[in-house]
DNA sequence: CTAATTTTAGACTAAATAGTCCATAATTTT
DNA sequence: AAAATTATGGACTATTTAGTCTAAAATTAG
């Protein structure tokens, strides 16, 4: 089939054009040409995986070249040719890695009753086998000085305090949050709880140091 | 007056023997012959002070040699015959900044009733005027992969529990704070919140933003 | 099979980085 | 004033880093 998308490892083409129209000048990946290419044979997916694990351990500036290549399972053209550069596979990690973990917290805070769903939101991080969190290790070592990883952030917790407000609106008409509570400061409020305690558990806190944290923090809103 | 400890611009020796014991050999700023060397020109405890911004601000992997001297403006051989090198530096300014902002947060948590002394403490970090805290970004770039730093921020943050547990003891003998709560963990609550606030700050959040979470996370505690 | 194309591994390059060395200037005791 | 000593600035070095290039192997269409 000329003329046709293609991926090496029969994935959907998975053109996300935000993430890949940079990309596509260099690698040309529309084929014209009749003879077909060598196809990939590494898991583009679980390699930026394993950067997402890699930077979230060690942050940017801290994760070298070669701890990626290490990382990742794949050779330095590879990383290279897939991902453009070390920058531009940190910007895909973290986009990767905030719509990920963001599915993950829409998924438990939207099940069960109100109170249930933000406690099933916290308690899904502390349950989780890794404990360190790539958003919060961007946060905190660029702060907001780099505008890209600024926007990536800034859009994900938005998107959670807006899923968080509603969420606490209906417990406040259930009567299961207290109805003097102001949903957006309470928004705020268990967003930062979360990174209490993704700071708390990095620093290693023990599983029941966690919880107490989780604990406290939904005491507040009845 | 031979033989006697001696420091360049006329400070106290200020031996604290576990930071400096081991530049001792090194430096050997014990004065023996007669004649005097030319005193040190700059002021250590300022450009230490600009070495702690500049680390808060970029953390110890983000921040060059290049970035320091510029900072703390000093010469590059007075950085390493002052402090020894990047690392040592880097300890130094986490202990020390350790120190001073325990210091504060002590100062602000027993003053005043248990419940206005905790509000002082989460407070003192949203008007203060810089929004990088050294101990969350060493947290978070290093977790507890680095013995030396784990044991400061473990230190420190043992420390400033056992403040808030006996606050809290306190407040719930006054009945300010209510009865059936868990010292322990509320002392581990609270220390999760100022570091969801720093995080928050760390994020760009606004004052407004911050004194919400800081107000929510009060609520938990009557 | 052959041609076309891309992957892979590893050599290579240019720049940045941490740390050292050296000559000069500055300062204090004798 | 002279000697001793140390701070300073800048040149220097060795290493690491991000990123490129090359050559061989692999794979598929024709």
């Amino acid at each position: 089939m000329p003329g046709q998308f293609f991926t090496a490892d029969g994935s959907a083409p998975n053109f996300s054009p935000a993430i890949h129209s940079q990309f596509l000048t260099s690698q040309s990946r529309i084929n014209i040409s009749p003879a077909m290419a060598r196809p990939r044979e590494f898991d583009r997916e679980a390699a930026l995986g394993n950067a997402i694990s890699a930077f979230a351990e060690h942050g940017y500036e801290g994760t070298s070249t070669d701890q990626l290549l290490d990382a990742m399972n794949i050779s330095r053209q590879s990383l290279y040719n897939t991902f453009g550069d070390k920058r531009q596979l940190y910007l895909e990690a973290l986009r990767t890695y905030a719509a990920e973990s963001m599915a993950e917290q829409m998924h438990s805070l939207n099940g069960g009753t109100p109170l249930k769903g933000i406690e099933a939101m916290l308690n899904a991080f502390i349950l989780r086998p890794s404990k360190s969190c790539l958003g919060v290790s961007a946060v905190c070592e660029f702060g907001h000085s780099d505008p890209e990883v600024s926007m990536l952030n800034d859009t994900a917790a938005r998107a959670l305090r807006a899923a968080l407000e509603r969420r606490i609106s209906e417990g406040k008409a259930t009567g299961e949050i207290d109805g003097s509570i102001d949903e957006t400061a309470a928004a705020h409020f268990l967003l930062a709880a979360l990174s209490g305690i993704k700071v708390a558990a990095r620093g290693g806190a023990s599983l029941e140091a966690l919880r107490d944290i989780m604990r406290m923090a939904l005491r507040s809103l009845t």
